[in-house]
RNA sequence: GGGCGAAUAGCUCAGCUGGUUAGAGCACCUGCCUUACACGCAGGGUGUCGGGGGUUCGAAUCCCUCUUCGCCCACCA
């Protein structure tokens, strides 16, 4: 292999514009990112698999920061287990998004002043079908320039032929086992996109609305009425009784007599069922079956029938079974300005008793807003609770665990009441149900599509409904490796899959339902872990959406200072669970935590690839360790201590066993904690410390010399390694340039490291650098000016002697001060006296120190340590406290107790010296 | 209506089954352009751990209660 000797000094600036693209081809090119079936531990290979499966964003959406976050947090996750050694698969795709995409269509099409009627559902799917084929796709491209690391050759759409493949089989199985069931009920339905929706489609929001209290006639009795209470007076036309509880007194002796309808003159029954509540409003409640999901029950079950007053458009009209309901002035009224109507007539005719404000919520469709109207109409559904049962279990035993762990209960919740999934909708744009209907009523529900000749012979049509489009979803983990085709590679080398990363939006939409289907389908659960995210938020705390003109656009960023600025700054405020806030008016600052950092990782690039020459060094684990510094003790203990932080909060990569342990269960994917402590190790430990420590060593051509480059280049590389998974691009840049690297291999195929002895901590320079950091909190302190060197005078720090003998001229560097070493303090030298917390430190300072502050500074700390040592002595004599806590708190307790003491004595020592001053 | 969670520095958050003098990042203040880096360096914590009560030798941590905020669910007629 070659290998290139490039110590050419980096450019000043990193240029995130021009590297980060090519360096993306180059992985690209290299077939970095591509998994290989044959090398996964479950096809026979030595890798264990690590997958997860993008959740697709709609195929018609382009990035927002939201997309940004997500594709972040599982691409940090790939490229830790790629370098981890795992067989890493990182599926992307798309979702065909019915409702989204048919709508965005639509818009188009209305412009040109047509609707999709005008076009007819062939025309307009294939119109469609262009759409997505020309502009679609355009959030993958966008995900290389975030750096997402996917395997780009299997590339999944879930309208594509293979996946419609497993749509259907799907549902046709599921038919087959019986937990598919059409039904004439009533669903919620959107009255702009004409579809029915799924329970969890139709979002509830609070509103400010009234409710209406009629008075119903009672027949033949002119004296009596009965007042009901509504929220939707303009129901009452399609009315067929009213309900009172069958326990309630008041009504008791008018139930199976008849009242009349006002405005229409229609008599209707007085009944009794339980869903009446008598505390609710008047407890009598009208019925409206085709009108309200409960109205229906009831109705259902009293054997009435079942108007409906109300068209698909939310208009009022005779639909069906409604003859003579509908008046004449309010048909093809909007439902809303007839509830106006119906108001004002009730006022007139005297049946209006009063019209209070009632807060609820009313449910919207969750694509276009529309306020959600209850419909009757047949729909299919998918029978939930028998695949509930394994999906409940699952979570509950830990073989799938939800983070954060407060997720499950919410998850626990839903899947306890779980109500079946109405999966048919009126769109145009999706997989049209496998579902035939003949001439004689026949249902005919199959894989395949029926000869012309049994279209023919039988009558056959196809139902006009396409599935729900998380109906595609939900089989995205098995779908895009294989399913249904049992022996694909894919399914076998990567199924089960690992991570999915998401947020809690979608719990219910499609992680449940992903659950579901694995069990399902293929047996098997399909990740062991849901990891939800936050949702990136502005400085007031609001969503970022289009609407609210509060987003970032992630190109934008990138542009201005690269993915890497963004990835990392995303990552690293990611607590577990908590929300990004970023503020969409100042970038600069928002994203100044990744740009700085990126900076930061350049200019130590800089400064070692200047500074390191190309002459050969010896590998770290040869050197002796007599040849060693205290520095390069330090900080090779240092390396293994963040490698030991990273690992710990990152976690395992999956269950030992079948099942979290709960040591284990929730924890792990610490994003946050992982990138700090890398960084920490990189800047303040490494940047901070090292580099400077290591700077004159590094001028000469000695053997030292070369163990200070030998372990500069090792520990630099090792941090690029921990780091790359945040920071790929900046990290990749720099490490292909280091001396000895080999051409054609990647920092993104390198191996995680690993932590060699976690125990050898180095105490010396620890040491050291307190004495620095002690110095210089005194500089601060009396304001020395930063060019004056200083005298020190260290007295009775015997054990620091054999380190200073080889390091004092670092620490004199350092610290900037003429460092001299004393067994006692020489007389005459207490007025320019400071001691140093422990006593070990004594600074002549000259004329540099106050006295008479110094005095004071020093009565208010004795002050201070005299009432804690006060109180802890307290303490250490309550016989409740020596009886009752643990012999190692007390133990502990004493120690600090004399070691205060031993400090309160030194406070007065130096009172006494000072006051010689 | 049911369930869950949160309240700690100016901001975003750590602080696990109670136990040194409550921490981090950002922001902020002071001084520095010290030839890798001013997107930087050195120094600095600015706090009634939401209020009240309780348990305990000891509470940010456990219990009760109040207040405020957030999330999920719901057949709020």
């Amino acid at each position: 292999m070659a290998t290139t000797n490039e110590t050419a000094p980096l450019p000043e600036r990193f240029d995130p514009g021009s590297a980060e693209p090519a360096l993306y081809a180059a992985w690209d090119a290299a077939g970095v990112h591509t998994a290989n079936a044959a090398r996964s531990s479950k096809n026979g290979g030595d890798r264990d698999p690590f997958v997860i499966v993008i959740p697709p964003p709609n195929v018609t959406a382009v990035l927002h920061m939201g997309h940004g976050l997500n594709n972040a947090v599982q691409d940090v996750l790939v490229r830790w287990r790629r370098m981890s050694g795992d067989e890493a698969l990182w599926v992307p795709g798309t979702d065909h998004a019915g409702i989204a995409t048919q709508n965005v269509v639509e818009k188009q099409l209305a412009a040109e002043g047509k609707t999709r009627f005008d076009l007819g559902r062939d025309a307009f799917v294939e119109r469609t079908a262009g759409f997505v084929e020309t502009t679609g796709g355009v959030i993958l491209q966008q995900l290389r320039a975030l750096g997402a690391s996917c395997d780009w050759s299997r590339t999944a759409y879930t309208l594509s032929p293979e996946l419609s493949t497993a749509v259907r089989e799907a549902f046709v199985s599921l038919h087959e086992q019986g937990l598919v069931y059409r039904g004439y009920r009533v669903i919620h339905w959107c009255p702009r996109c004409l579809t029915s929706l799924s329970d969890e489609e139709a979002e509830f929001h609070d509103s400010q609305g009234t409710l209406t209290h009629i008075a119903y006639r009672v027949a033949g009795d002119p004296s009596r009425t009965i007042t009901v209470a509504t929220t939707r007076p303009e129901t009452m036309l399609g009315d067929v009784a009213v309900a009172v509880n069958p326990e309630d007194e008041r009504y008791a002796d008018l139930v199976g007599k008849m009242v009349v309808l006002p405005i229409l003159d229609r008599e209707i029954p007085v009944i009794a069922d339980s869903y009446a509540d008598p505390a609710f409003g008047t407890g009598v409640v009208k019925i409206t079956p085709a009108h309200d999901a409960n109205d229906f029950e009831v109705g259902k079950r009293a054997g009435l029938p079942m108007p409906i007053v109300i068209d698909a458009d939310g208009k009022m009209a005779e639909v069906t079974d409604a003859a003579g309901r509908v008046p004449a002035e309010l048909k093809g009224m909007d439902r809303f300005a007839a509830r106006k109507w119906i108001v004002a007539t009730l006022e007139e005719v005297g049946a209006l008793v009063k019209v209070e404000p009632h807060a609820n919520s009313v449910r919207r469709c969750y694509r276009c807003d529309t306020v959600v109207e209850p419909r009757l109409s047949d729909q299919w559904f998918v029978r939930m609770e028998p695949m509930a049962q394994q999906a409940l279990a699952a979570v509950r035993s830990g073989e799938i665990r939800i983070m954060p762990e407060r997720w499950e209960a919410v998850y626990i919740n839903w899947l306890e009441g779980i109500r079946d999934w109405n999966v048919s909708r009126q769109l145009w744009w999706g997989h049209r149900l496998p579902v035939w209907y003949d001439r004689d009523g026949g249902i005919h529900v199959r894989r395949d599509d029926p000869s012309p000749d049994e279209i023919e012979r039988l009558g056959l049509r196809q139902d006009e409904d396409v599935f729900d489009t998380w109906f595609s979803s939900w089989l995205w983990p098995i779908s895009t490796l294989g399913w249904p085709n049992k022996d694909a590679e894919d399914l076998k080398a990567f199924y089960p899959t690992d991570v999915l990363v998401t947020a809690p939006e979608i719990l219910f939409f499609w992680v449940a339902r992903m659950i579901f289907a694995g069990y399902q389908f293929v047996g098997k659960a399909p990740f062991h872990t849901v990891y939800l995210h936050g949702t990136v938020r502005d400085t007031q705390h609001r969503k970022m959406s289009k609407s609210l003109g509060n987003g970032i656009d992630p190109l934008d960023v990138i542009q201005l200072y690269g993915a890497d600025a963004l990835r990392w700054t995303v990552v690293a405020g990611l607590g577990m669970g908590t929300d990004v806030i970023l503020d969409p008016t100042d970038l600069d600052k928002s994203f100044a935590p990744g740009r700085n950092f990126v900076t930061k990782l350049w200019n130590i690039g800089r400064f070692l690839l200047t500074n390191i020459g190309d002459r050969p060094l010896p590998a770290v684990s040869s050197l002796d360790a007599a040849s060693l510094s205290a520095a390069d003790r330090w900080i090779l203990a240092r390396l293994d201590i963040a490698i030991t932080e990273c690992d710990a909060a990152l976690g395992a990569a999956r269950p030992q066993g079948a099942t979290w342990k709960m040591d284990e269960r929730f924890r792990g994917l610490r994003l946050d904690e992982y990138a700090e402590a890398a960084r920490r190790f990189a800047w303040n430990e490494l940047a901070d410390w090292y580099v400077e420590a290591v700077k004159p060593r590094l001028q000469s051509d000695s053997p030292d010399g070369d163990v200070a480059r030998a372990v500069l280049l090792h520990v630099f590389d090792q941090a690029l390694r921990l780091l790359h998974p945040v920071v790929p691009f900046i990290t990749e840049t720099i490490w292909q340039k280091l001396p000895g690297h080999t051409a054609g291999t990647f920092l993104a195929q390198a191996a995680w490291p690993i932590a060699r002895d976690v125990s050898g901590g180095d105490e010396d320079f620890e040491r050291l650098r307190e004495l620095v950091v002690g110095i210089r909190q005194i500089r601060g302190e009396y304001n020395v000016p930063p060019g004056q060197m200083i005298p020190a005078l260290l007295v009775g720090a015997d054990d620091l002697a054999p380190v200073l003998e080889r390091d004092g001229a670092l620490v004199a560097r350092m610290a900037r001060a003429e460092l001299t070493i004393a067994a006692v303090a020489p007389s005459g030298s207490a007025a320019h006296v400071v001691l140093r917390a422990g006593g070990e430190v004594v600074l002549p300072l000259g004329g540099l120190v106050d006295v008479a502050r110094e005095r004071a500074r020093v009565e208010e700390d004795l002050a201070q340590l005299t009432k804690q040592l006060t109180s802890l002595e307290a303490r250490l004599a309550n016989a409740g406290f020596t009886a009752k806590a643990p012999p190692a708190v007390i133990e502990a307790e004493r120690a600090k107790a004399s070691e205060w003491k031993a400090r309160a004595a030194q406070l007065t020592a130096k009172l006494d010296a000072l006051a010689l001053a």
